[in-house]
Formats: structure tokens, sequence, C-alpha cells
RNA sequence: CGCGGGAUGGAGCAGUCUGGUAGCUCGGGUGGCUCAUAACCACCAGGUCGCGGGUUCAAAUCCCGCUCCCGCACCCA
């Protein structure tokens, strides 16, 4: 394996950045961080982004009085924030109303022309929300919002001829070619694929979404989420000019996405790709979401998670840390304060953190040089390499407890004074070999490992997770 | 309807493929240690493994039936 792109998927900008996003980030971040560990930094590639056209946000926009720019700078901004708060190490960040991307978007269209064709497309419009709803929107066949009855409505519309492609994602999907996991979503997929594909609308009359990016050679229509969004991928790689150094057949391409999106992005986006004769990803990774209080996370409920707050009290390790070792790779999970602070207190404060200052003023007593102990050996991680977080960082964890074990066992702090020598020889072990467990961690808890290395430099004992009053 | 996933001590999970005295983490209790962020270590309590049948010397694990929960196309990480 030569190089590695890792995408993030990118989030619809109508409303703020929550947990579960912050969790994806983390989960990408840690893959970008272990790869350039183990293959070079200049080997790999993160990128994170925005999805920021659609009538949505059209309507938002002019609903609070501003520019739909204006309302998507702002609320990007926040996107930003977040990535910086959590410590994200991304490459590059694209917006789908950058200049770029438009570039890149009409672009991808122009190679895929082959397949697009034009048909009449029947929704159902609501004119209050003046949008298409989706049967399943309705309420009582009624829209939600207007509670009006929302009318048939024809449009020609550009299509993108899917189903054309649907044998051969199946084909490639079922070898692992195109590797869809957890095994799980992989038989999700081969299932819909099974139900048969469709041709998709891949635009719509300007008039109705007038927020978006044209269709080329025709002014009157705009594209549609498909080709608009699912193509900053390959913006990122530099597209349509410079792609091949990133996104070509030897480099393994990772997008990490979640289950409510994975459809689009194992079925729309391979087809799209196939058709414009572009390298596929290599493997689609499908996170489950996370429950607050083991409930969907609403509005209504008010119990939704502030990823900011929760960074600025605890710190952006301990949140990642979470989301990663504690929400299944392969599942949904759960977040609740009283979790939370349990970790918090359990593994990162009392295990990782604790037993650094037991281990720096062992070392201390016991004459050891700490700076010179610093192990240096990134492997192969399957666990990682398999998006299996969980497994990975409890497998640390279970080495940090072996050392603590030893410890007590041992009783170093009477060896030091009756066999000095063999107490120094042990100790230099452990600080060994809790370096090189904090190194593995470090792809987790970046900012943590740096405090490592510090104390390991200076000798002097450091307070990786301080208390936090609760 | 159908398809897929799940049901294991108070909580969260592993074990099910390849049957053989039910395991881990947290929480609770008792004791030990004193190097450390009142941290660490040991031991104990706690489970009819969703329900009912069947196969077997032996079933959480295999087979049949049932109950309940969750997800399934353009809203959502």
């Amino acid at each position: 394996m030569s190089k590695v792109f890792i995408t993030t998927s990118i989030p619809y900008v109508n409303a703020e950045p929550h947990i579960g996003f912050a969790m994806e980030l983390a989960q990408g971040d840690a893959l970008a961080r272990y790869y350039r560990a183990k293959l070079g930094e200049d080997q790999v590639f993160f990128l994170n982004g925005t999805d920021e056209h659609g009538s949505k946000i059209d309507k938002k926009a002019k609903e609070t009085g501003i520019e739909p720019q204006k309302f998507v700078d702002r609320i990007t901004q926040k996107f930003i924030d977040l990535g910086k708060a959590l410590n994200i190490s991304n490459d590059d960040f694209v917006r789908t109303t950058s200049d770029r991307h438009k570039k890149s978007a009409t672009d991808l269209w122009r190679r895929c022309q082959k397949d697009i064709y034009k048909k009449n497309y029947k929704g159902l419009y609501c004119s209050g929300c003046e949008e298409f709803k989706t049967e399943k929107e309705l309420v009582d066949g009624l829209c939600p919002v207007h509670r009006t009855k929302p009318e048939p409505v024809e449009e020609e519309n550009y299509f993108f001829a899917l189903s054309k492609y649907a044998p051969k994602l199946r084909e490639l999907i079922e070898s692992d070619e195109l590797k869809i996991t957890p095994e799980l979503r992989k038989n999700e997929v081969l299932g819909w694929l099974r139900e048969g594909v469709q041709d998709i609308s891949v635009s719509r009359e300007k008039l109705k979404l007038s927020w978006g990016i044209p269709v080329p050679g025709d002014p009157d229509q705009v594209m549609y989420v498909w080709v608009d969004a699912l193509s900053n991928y390959i913006t990122g790689a530099g597209f349509p000019d410079s792609h091949e150094k990133w996104w070509n057949e030897e480099t393994l391409k990772i997008h990490v996405v979640g289950k409510d999106i994975l459809r689009f992005h194992a079925i729309i986006w391979p087809g799209l790709l196939l058709s414009a004769g572009l390298p596929l990803p290599n493997i689609i990774y499908a996170h489950g979401h996370i429950t607050s209080d083991n409930q969907k996370m609403s509005k209504s409920l008010g119990n939704v998670i502030d990823p900011f707050s929760l960074i600025q009290k605890y710190g952006a390790d301990a949140v990642r840390y979470y989301l990663l070792a504690k929400i299944p790779w392969d599942d949904d999970g759960d977040f609740s304060s009283d979790k939370f602070q349990a970790v918090y207190k359990g593994e990162l404060s009392d295990n990782w953190g604790n037993l650094l200052n037991r281990l720096v003023v062992l070392g201390g007593k016991s004459k050891s040089q700490i700076s010179d102990l610093k192990s240096q050996n990134i492997g192969s991680n399957p666990e990682l390499a398999g998006f299996r977080f969980n497994n990975f960082i409890e497998k640390q964890i279970t080495e940090l407890a072996r050392i603590n074990r030893e410890i007590n066992e041992t009783e170093p702090w009477k060896l030091i004074t009756s066999e000095p020598d063999k107490a120094k020889k042990i100790i230099e072990k452990w600080l060994q070999d809790y370096y090189q467990i904090s190194q593995e961690l470090s792809f987790v808890a970046p900012r943590s490992f740096e405090k490592v290395e510090k104390a390991y430099s200076t000798g002097q004992a450091v307070q990786l997770f301080p208390r936090v009053e609760w």
C-alpha cells in the first residue's frame, strides 16, 4: 500500500454540528494519524468539507433575511471550529459553494453526460415549503409544516442512468473490490441492489432550486444534491486538473460515513464514478448513530449534545476517546453524562493519567534515564485498519492495567532500596511499555500523548486528565 | 407482508460459526498497598444466557416454533 486518502462525509449546513459528526471526525482523524505514523506524513490525505447548496438552505436563509452565502458561511465556520476544537488534522476542507468545487462538479457532470437524459419527474410539491416532499415526510398525506396537501407536480429533469451500473456494483461489492464495512452494512447494500435500482433524478428546475450549481449547457436546470455533494471527494483530491496524485488506483481511498447516507455512497457515488471512468473508493465504512440517554437526539426532547461545551469542559482528547472507545464501531451507541464521566475518571484519569505519574516518580527514584525510554515502533494495526476503534482502545487499556498489576505485585518502592539494579531494570521496562501504549493512543488522544512526551523529556509528573468538578 | 439485525447478572458488552462446569468493563461489598491524580491491586456478592419444544452423555452455543425490540430510497452523523 502506497498512499491513503481518507474522507469524512460533508454535513449539510442547515443546522449546527452535533456530537454524531464529532464522532465521524474523530474516526477519520484517528485513521489519518495512524496511517501517517505508519506510512509517513506525506503519504496520507485527510479531507473534510461541507454541503452548502439546496432549497432548504435557500429557504432558511430567506427566512432569516440574509443572503444564502452569508448564511452558509456562518454555519460552515462552526464546522471548521469544531474541527479545530477537536484537534482534527485534516489536510483540506471542501465547501460545495467554492469555485473549485463548482468547477469539479460541473466537470464530473460532463464526464457522466452519456448516462444523463431528460425525463419527466413526478413529485409531491408543497407550495408553502417550495420543495418536493417524500411520502415519508408527509403526515396523513399532508405537509407536516403547512398541513396542506402537496400537489402532484411534473417537471422535466435530468436523470442519471444508475440502473445500468447495478450489476457491476453488485459484483464489485460482493467481491469486496468495493468494500462496504461492517459486514452488516454490506449485506444491507446488497439487499438494496437486489431489490432493484432506479435511475435517479439529478437536477431540478432553477425556479424550484436556485441555490445550486447550474447544469452545464442548460441554464434552466440546477444540479440536485447527488452530483453536487458527492463530487466533493474528488474536488478535494484536485479534480479535474490534478486529482491523479490521490484519486488513483493505487491509493487506498476510504470514505467514513454515517449509516444513514450509506446508500448514496455505496450505490450512487460509485455509479457516477463508473460512468465518468474514474477510480472507485476502496472502502466505505459506515458508523452508527449516537443516542442521548438511549433516546434519539432531538431538539424537542432537549437532549441534543453540544460537542463544544463538552470539549470545553473535558478537553478534546476525552471527547474523542469516549466517541471511539464507547460507541460501538459497527452499531449505534449511547452517550450520557454519567457514562462519560465514568470513562473520563476510570479509564483516562485513573489509568492512563495516574499511571504516568506512578511511573515517572518511580523512574526518578530508581535513577532511570526516562528520556531515553521512548520506544519508536508503529507496526501494522489490524484493529485500526479495520475500523474497530473500541477493540483497539480496549487492548491498550488492558496493557495499562497489566502494568498497574505488575507494579503492585513487584512492589518496586521496596525493591529500590533492597535491590536497586533490579528495580531500575523493571521500572525502565514499564516506562518503555507505557510510552509505546501512549503512542498508540496518540491517534485517539494526540494532545495527551504530547504531555506524555513532555513528562518523559523533563522527568516531571504531569496531569494528563485533571480531575474535573461536575 | 417481506428482508436484515438484536434479546446473556443493576448498566454496557463478549462468548454462538468449531456444543463440554457462563466471561469482561462499570457499579456494589470486603481486604491489601502506599510509588501515584483519595489513584492502584486482590477477593466476594449478583445470571432459570427472551419464551416453549426437540437433538445429545452434555446446549447461551445445533434444530423447530413463538414473543418483544430496532433498521430498511431520496429528512438525519
